[in-house]
DNA sequence: GAACTCCATGTGATCTTATAACGTTACAGG
DNA sequence: CCTGTAACGTTATAAGATCACATGGAGTTC
């Protein structure tokens, strides 16, 4: 785990996204992470995947498959969808990146090397998204499922509202 | 309520979707919970509207809206997309049916009139959806969202996996 | 080092899902 | 009857996702 730099700001536990932080350290140690880790288990962590990441990480926000694609043409990579559907695939498939199913879009894994089913608040007027760790709330369903013969895979919890910034916003 | 003719089948708090019922009342029972409920909130449950919930409640299944627009063509109705999306957007709106994120695609609601926030149990084989009530799990999420500042007006909480008949036919 | 294989990449085409924009119709209230 | 609004219908297009196929590099194997 590389979040040792910023665990005086944040636990585990807590969500991010909503708050500042140190966001060129985040955005390099994550990379770093995520080298060490394909480096570790035998991935390939090419310059589009990489590049791919890098541009998630650089927003605390949901980004379209399609808005990814410009930036990885600008970038110099290839300009179909599947490049970007691809280099998402991947990054989802390893846990550097999550789908938030609400926004069709993608967003940097926050807690990087945790294996999490991942919670998601979702600001409604300025789309930014922050996650959240979720074990508990497999208990509730849990039961459920168990009663029904249900066996769970992986779950998805996603929330919308407001966050604090933009409430202020509104208040004010 | 008009679950009386179900509840000796299912409590409310139990999952619906995966066991048996009387299907052709469970349909009825729905379609005139849903014509009271419009009559009493000065709603206009119009013939689009109407025949779009019956379509939905024929299945224990999410439907996507293509494919409701098509049954609605052929049933008379207008025949663009827009037919279809606004229909689905009423009765959502409305509680009559949900969206499933990760499908896009619709279903009815299994518990309608209860204010809640349901959660779904999605079955990545036959892609039958069960729906229960997951008031608990805001919870663990509650919590974090308030430590956040982050203010929940609504959640999703999907889980897939393999549901009861397809564990079985994958055991054989 | 040649041949082979695996995997990633690139591209064109296509398919599915969703919304914007605009005109027309149905209907309740004055 | 007139009017404002909500609902409906249609055209067009945006946005999201996948299929199919060709190219090319990194390792193997021989």
């Amino acid at each position: 785990m590389t979040s040792s730099d910023n665990a005086s700001k944040s636990t585990a536990s807590e969500p991010v996204g909503f708050e500042r932080h140190d966001h060129a350290g985040c955005i390099a140690s994550a990379l770093a992470a995520a080298d060490a880790h394909c480096a570790d288990n035998g991935l390939r962590f090419t310059p589009v995947r990489r590049q791919a990441l890098e541009f998630l990480l650089q927003e605390h926000r949901a980004i379209g498959a399609y808005e990814m694609l410009d930036r990885l043409r600008d970038a110099g990579f290839g300009s179909q969808p599947p490049v970007a559907y691809r280099a998402l695939e991947f990054l989802v498939a390893h846990g550097f990146a999550h789908k938030i199913e609400r926004l069709n879009a993608f967003i940097a894994c926050a807690h990087p090397g945790a294996d999490h089913s991942p919670a998601f608040m979702i600001c409604r007027m300025c789309q930014s998204v922050a996650e959240a760790q979720s074990e508990p709330s497999r208990e509730g369903l849990g039961d459920m499922a168990r009663a029904a013969g249900f066996q769970i895979e992986r779950t998805m919890l996603e929330a919308e509202g407001i966050c604090p910034s933009c409430a202020e916003k509104v208040e004010t």
